[in-house]
Parts: C-alpha cells; structure tokens; sequence
DNA sequence: CGTATATCAGATAGACTGACATTC
DNA sequence: CGAATGTCAGTCAATCTGATATAC
C-alpha cells in the first residue's frame, strides 16, 4: 500500500492548515505560492551569503561588483545606473562605495562626458575577486538546485517568469 | 506574421545575456530561476509592505501577530516559539514585543506552567487588527495572482514545493 | 533658470551579541 | 549543579531623508 502524498509536509502547508481550522471562512490558498516564494527566498539568502562570506562579501557587495563585471570594459558605471539598477537611493550607493573604495575594489574617476557624475570602476583586484566568487556563487547555485531534475528545474524558471511579469514595475499598473 | 517569443525579455534575461558575453566559459544558467525567484522576492516583499503599512504595521509586526492568530485561541505563544517560528534570536524578540506592548497589541503574562518563561497573547486590539490585516492582506495576494492561470498557479506552487523542500533545514544536508 | 548628479550628515529601524537573573 | 528562558544594554550594518554644491 503506498503512502498518499498528503501535501508536501513543509512549513507552508502547516500554516495553511492553521488558517483553515482558525479562519475556514477565509480562503487562504494564495498564501501557498507566495508564503513558499518568501520563505525560499529566505532560505536561499543565507546559503548564498555562506559563499560569498569565504570572499569577505556581504550579498549586495557582491551584487555591485557583479553588476560592474558583467557590463563588460571597462567594468564601469556611473552611480545613477548602479542605484537604479540595484533599487537603493543615490545616498545609499554613496555610502557602499566608500567601503569597497576603501578594500580598493572600485574606484572612482571623473566622467569626462558629464563633469556633474563619476565613474566607478572596479580595480584590477575587484575584478580578480569577482570573477573568483562568482565561479563559486555559480557553484553553489548549481548545488542547491542540483536535485531538481532539468524538467523541474525549467518548469520552475517559467512559473517565476510568469508571476515575475506581474510584478515588474512596467507591467505592473500600481 | 507572428511575432516569436524571444525569451521573457525580463531584467534576469538582460543579466543572462551580459554574462553569456562577458563569460561565455561559465555556464550561467542557475541564475535564471534563482534570479527570478530573488527577484520576484523583492518586488513582492514592496507589494505587500503597501497593505500592511494601511494597518500600520511593518512585515515583520504582521508577522508576529499573524503567528499568534493562527496559533488559534487563546492566542498565546511562548517568545521561544515565536522566535523559532520567525528565525530571529531571543534577544530581537523581546525587542519586538516591546513596540507591539506599547501599542497594546499583545501583552506579556506568566506562564503558569514554567516560572522561567511567559506567555505573549493578542489582546482584544491586536486581535481585531490582525483580523482584518489578514483579509486585506490575502485580498492583496490574490490581486497579485490574479493574472496567473489555476493551473499556471498550481505550477508555481508545486515547483516551489520541489525547492523548497531542498532548502529546509531537515532536508538541507548542509 | 530649472533639472540632474553625487555627496554628506543625521536619523532611523532592525538585528545581533554577550552578560545576567531566574527557574527548571 | 548544568541547562534553558527571557531580558537588557550596547553595538553594528544598512538604509533613508533632506540639504548642499556643482554642472548640465
């Protein structure tokens, strides 16, 4: 006799079976997706943090430097696009450069098209480490998804593709 | 003539194309569905700060009051299983009580079962106010899924079940 | 002149650590 | 006595806001 599936048994589903015994009359199922995309989210955070920590990297550390890497050479942006790429306030990306200046992963030129903005650069070093941890972030990211089978795995980028659609702000309508 | 699909054409795209040129070596693409789901993360967790701050709650005052709603009536918890449950120390969750008491939200009481510890329960404000946050709250959610197909839901919710059962504790080797 | 760019100081919110008293 | 519970003070890292100087 096999063993029903009786859901998943994750954390999920336990807080789904609370709100249908404490609210039967509400209809908690979105919080199923949703609640299962924050926590995996969570979940997944902290086991990318562990690799980037081995490269002194905190997650957005890394997401700057990456974001410089892959705009291809000079490896340089102004600040307006890496904060609006990175979705945090001009103040906010002043004050992460100041640190990685200081470790001389980036540095800061004069834009010689527009005397108002700077460049950020990363140095030779910056460039040398990023392209270090992201082989390892790959790594890790193909460790983590490494039990899910090609057709699981691609089900899963096409559902995210989807619910992501909705959410980007141009497609959006708040 | 039909136009053809040409990928999502989503921002993680974008990322996908800049390091298949920049590092054609590397196979990127465990960034797809990991840069969607961090993705969607983020813009969702905006989404839903939008209806909790109606209530004047942050996400994570939501979050303990919803973890006693649900726990059903009395509606008391020990702050050892709330910050179990919310993957905070001990420490940050007596911070946390400390707002949610002022506001007369919950109330701290002694545990008639182990001096050591106490109980946190909603009052009758904060049940009331979690009462309707979780209505608008699961409204929300259903606005934001509201373009996904049933089956393009149940979709997403599978595979993110798949995931997440990679990524819990118990089951995460690591 | 009005707008855009980047910077800075100050404030804020949230979290963690480590020491502590209390009770099991 | 050793372990567990909750509290607290202090610290920390990261963010935002609003004011500012400069250049378009």
């Amino acid at each position: 006799m096999t063993r029903p599936k009786a859901g998943s048994g994750d954390a999920v589903d336990k807080i789904l079976g609370q709100w249908a015994r404490e609210r039967p009359d509400l209809d908690a199922s979105p919080m199923g997706p949703i609640g299962r995309l924050r926590r995996c989210s969570a979940l997944l955070q902290r086991r990318l943090e562990e690799t980037f920590s081995l490269f002194e990297l905190s997650a957005w550390e890394f997401d700057v430097l990456a974001t410089l890497r892959r705009s291809g050479a000079p490896y340089c942006l102004a600040p307006t696009a890496l904060f609006s790429t990175l979705m945090v306030t001009s103040g906010t990306m002043t004050h992460r450069m100041r640190g990685l200046e200081t470790r001389a992963l980036v540095q800061r030129l004069p834009n010689p098209e527009d005397a108002r903005s700077v460049l950020v650069q990363l140095t030779a070093a910056g460039l040398a480490l990023i392209d270090q941890a992201v082989e390892a972030h790959l790594l890790n990211e193909r460790q983590i998804l490494a039990d899910l089978s090609s057709a699981e795995l691609a089900t899963l980028d096409r559902s995210l593709a989807i619910l992501l659609a909705q959410l980007e702000p141009e497609s959006g309508e708040r």
